[in-house]
DNA sequence: TCAATCACG
DNA sequence: ACGTACGTGATTGAG
């Protein structure tokens, strides 16, 4: 495939609006619409080998002829200029070979190469929106793929076209185009002599010279205008004809695309704003060396298990197998029941102990907690649950957590599909270990199959994500935070948390007494009996039966949230109690959920997980610890059932404002760096900035205002939910932020520059280099664009405030052990750790707390950490 | 299993 | 013309 550069982007260039423009406001009509054809063509077609060529004359090189022809065209616009250095970086990326020749035209390479290539028993598709190279498609191996108009109307022609579309064969289309001229080549054709009668001499009489030689068989005008023009036609057909060996370094052999690298495309089409190009591109021409799938069909993994049927083989098995990058452990069963264990040390093969004998000997638990022994797994925690949570040091690979910080944006991460994606391997393939039909694995094997074939796999996957972490500049986050950080939560969640019993069961009757009474209240006020706690119920009672207004949609019909229901507040007094009751029957809720969690301890034990937030915080389940109520003086009272143990207490400690300090850190905004460096109340002080009054002169509303937009910030506000939080007009939203940015430009310029920079990358980062990939800031929906401008925005704050704190509960962790303190961590809400205080400690954790906490990191603006002390999370958070 | 709602940071 | 603050998990009702 030869492809005229010049004519197809000129085509483009006049085809499509001038207002297609990049971000930075480059013009970009012609690369786009050139890129377009060319993704296109190369879709159809396929061609196995393929050259863009460009013309290039310097004056030098041109006769006067040539000055004569060129000048009549008009000039070449700036804003084309501008648009050709692109499109050599397009087909750069593209890794596709580019050729212009000095003194020479795009249309005479295109015909040496496809003469050659042609000559050589090679197909040739030629690709233009210039007709002069239609005399090339006499040799039947020739064909040209014309753009007639726009970027998308295109003909193919070959001999048998030219000659039904234009009446001539391509020989004789030189001489045809010299008589017709060419208005857009500025080349004046024979007065009188358009398509037709230029088809129809040529028809009669072969040639020009055939004509002019048979001038008298032909009418006076005719002959007139032929005979005034004879010059002009002999030069047109000079112009017309192509060069057909132009000295040319490289041949049609050497015309083939390049392997090419993925990122690099997306860089440039991100730049240029290219979106479905660039899944057009992608999807096209899927690029060598891919991070994902690895080529060709999934390999079967070949394990051996074998059963080992004592403690005392398995520490044989243990001692025996050295292998320096650690040994996999899997963990069978489920809900809390330990079906067996296996372990692996390389790919083909695996023991497995049953359930009964796997603490038989102690020397799996000494094994396990040698910090020297390199053990590997795969959501290492859950086995550690079934095992009842022995010591365990030395984690030395987790394949669950290496994947999710390759991407956080994933849901699961199952073991199968990573090993699948990252190596190519099954590692429960439908044949494996039975030769049943359908393959399925019989029961009673089933654990030991799976978990050792799991267990082999892990040792081969390990390696292979450490290295693409390594390639992602992620090892130090991964071994230095997310695996030391495995132990931790392990020991928070089993140390767990108390919850007092008979309180919480005193305070679930209250709210259930009380959710009683407003459903009581509701079904009077409704006049009839209805489940409250059905949406579509109650829409229709609100809506329907009681004509209240509507104020806003969700997917099923009205919405009845809570600012919905703000809105109507007034026009019934069934919204009031709706409102109560919802408050309380969620207070319920929470409370009735924690009952049948309780362990036998009498503790909560709530599992962190590590790889479920995107932005690398970590989430609770089991209970929920991260969202108790806290907000509100009855929300509160729950706080209380969170109790430290007998003769022990709690020790909260909570970061101050960490998102806003890490912003402040990250946009090096000298006002907000100000701000904390000065120890002021951030929130006194934007409101002083934005709306120009002395600190002292910033009253309860200006700082409730300026609050909301520091915290909004973060999430990449916009006016409009601005006017909604602190229902104010947008117009005035407008103005707050307006102001706000006035006066901190270094944070506009850091969303700014934060979203430019994940556009074009794909990803946020945050500053210990934790990534969260983007792809919807390439979607073709603009709703979910700005939602990606959104999270890149945001991820990078949140994501280092959660790296923050994941480096403080470690040392934590490692402090108190190294102290030989009893005293443990009980609980992390995002930016808030919770110590359970051993009798005797009291005095030095909270110093302890406060120093580890600050000293997380080294950031321009300090980190401040609030600390209090009581008998239960409430009072420790509230006797600060 | 999904959608709606709401609690938290 | 569009839709409107990031990130979670639990409960509930309904298909």
């Amino acid at each position: 495939m030869l492809l005229d550069g010049h004519s197809l982007a000129y085509r483009a260039f006049f085809a499509l609006p001038p207002d297609l423009t990049s971000e930075s406001g480059q013009v970009t009509n012609a690369v786009y619409g050139f890129t377009s054809m060319l993704l296109k063509a190369i879709d159809d077609q396929r061609p196995t080998g393929i050259c863009v060529c460009f013309d290039k004359s310097d004056r030098t090189f041109r006769n006067d002829e040539y000055e004569d022809y060129k000048a009549g065209r008009a000039e070449t616009p700036d804003s084309f200029r501008s648009q050709e250095p692109l499109i050599h970086e397009v087909l750069d990326a593209l890794r596709i070979p580019q050729v212009d020749i000095e003194g020479f035209e795009a249309d005479d390479i295109i015909a040496t190469l496809a003469t050659q290539a042609a000559a050589d028993g090679e197909d040739v598709v030629i690709v233009t929106g210039d007709r002069d190279t239609f005399q090339l498609v006499e040799d039947p191996h020739i064909r040209v793929m014309y753009n007639k108009r726009g970027i998308s109307d295109v003909a193919f022609y070959d001999e048998a076209g030219i000659k039904e579309r234009y009446g001539v064969s391509p020989k004789q289309y030189i001489d045809y185009a010299a008589m017709r001229g060419d208005s857009s080549d500025n080349l004046p054709g024979v007065k009188g002599v358009g398509e037709k009668t230029a088809a129809k001499l040529l028809g009669e009489y072969a040639d020009i010279e055939g004509i002019y030689s048979n001038l008298d068989r032909l009418t006076p005008k005719l002959r007139e205008n032929l005979e005034t023009s004879r010059d002009q036609v002999e030069l047109n057909r000079r112009l017309t004809r192509l060069v057909r060996d132009v000295p040319l370094d490289l041949t049609w052999g050497d015309c083939v695309q390049g392997e090419w690298d993925r990122e690099e495309v997306r860089k440039l089409f991100n730049s240029l704003s290219f979106r479905t190009l660039l899944e057009r591109a992608m999807k096209q021409l899927p690029a060598a060396g891919a991070e994902s799938a690895p080529a060709g069909e999934p390999e079967a993994l070949d394990v051996e298990v074998v059963p080992v049927t004592s403690g005392k083989a398995l520490s044989e098995w243990l001692d025996a197998s050295t292998s320096s990058d650690g040994i996999a452990i899997v963990a069978a069963g489920d809900s809390g029941r330990l079906e067996g264990l296996a372990v692996a040390c390389g790919p083909a093969s695996a023991a497995w102990i049953a359930s009964k004998d796997v603490w038989e000997s102690q020397a799996l638990r000494v094994w396990l907690a040698d910090e020297h022994k390199p053990k590997l797994g795969h959501r290492i925690v859950e086995a550690l649950r079934l095992l009842d949570f022995p010591e365990i040091n030395g984690i030395a690979g987790d394949t669950a957590v290496a994947a999710y910080l390759l991407d956080p944006a994933e849901s699961k991460y199952l073991l199968d599909e990573i090993a699948l994606r990252y190596l190519g391997i099954e590692v429960i393939s439908a044949d494996a270990g039975s030769a049943e039909p359908q393959g399925m694995l019989s029961l009673d094997s089933s654990g030991m199959e799976v978990a050792g074939r799991s267990a082999a796999a892990i040792t081969a996957l390990a390696p292979e994500l450490s290295l693409r972490l390594e390639n992602r500049g992620l090892s130090e986050l991964y071994c230095d935070i997310e695996l030391p950080l495995v132990g931790v939560l392990a020991r928070m969640e089993r140390a767990g948390v108390r919850l007092d019993l008979d309180y919480i069961e005193e305070l679930a009757e209250t709210f259930r007494d009380r959710c009683r009474q407003y459903e009581a209240e509701i079904h009077r006020l409704a006049g009839e009996e209805f489940n409250v706690n059905s949406t579509p119920q109650l829409r229709e009672i609100l809506f329907e039966k009681l004509g209240l207004p509507p104020t806003k949609k969700v997917k099923t019909g009205y919405s009845t949230d809570a600012a919905s229901l703000e809105a109507i507040r007034d026009r019934h007094p069934i919204v009031e109690a709706l409102l109560a009751y919802r408050e309380v029957e969620k207070l319920r809720s929470t409370v009735d959920g924690f009952t049948p969690l309780v362990a036998e301890d009498g503790r909560l034990h709530p599992r962190y997980n590590q790889t479920a937030a995107a932005t690398g915080r970590i989430s609770s389940e089991s209970p929920n610890v991260q969202n108790v109520p806290v907000r509100t003086e009855i929300g509160r009272q729950i706080r209380k059932a969170f109790v430290a143990e007998s003769g022990w207490s709690l020790c909260a400690a909570d970061y101050n404002q960490i998102e806003l300090r890490v912003l402040a850190h990250i946009s090096q905004d000298p006002g907000l760096l100000e701000a904390f460096r000065a120890g002021r109340d951030v929130h006194q002080a934007t409101a002083a900035m934005v709306f120009g009054v002395d600190l002292d002169d910033v009253n309860d509303e200006m700082r409730r205002q300026a609050k909301m937009v520091n915290y909004g910030l973060s999430y990449g506000l916009e006016a409009f939910g601005l006017a909604q939080r602190l229902g104010i007009g947008n117009s005035e939203a407008q103005v707050l932020m307006d102001s706000y940015f006035e006066k901190f430009p270094g944070v506009r310029e850091y969303m700014d520059s934060t979203v430019a920079r994940a556009t074009a990358e794909g990803f946020t980062e945050t500053i210990f280099g934790r990534r969260r990939y983007l792809p919807e800031l390439e979607h073709r929906s603009y709703q979910v664009r700005k939602m990606g401008e959104r999270m890149a925005m945001n991820a990078p704050i949140q994501g280092t405030a959660a790296d923050i704190i994941k480096v403080a509960m470690i040392r934590v962790d490692a402090e108190l052990s190294r102290r030989g303190l009893e005293s443990r961590q009980v609980l992390q809400v995002h930016d808030e750790l919770v110590i359970e205080v051993a009798p005797g400690e009291g005095d030095e954790i909270p110093e302890l707390l406060r120093a580890i906490m600050e000293g997380a990191a080294d950031l321009d603006v300090p980190l401040k950490v609030d600390v209090g002390v009581g008998s239960d999370w409430d009072a420790a958070k509230s006797g600060k």
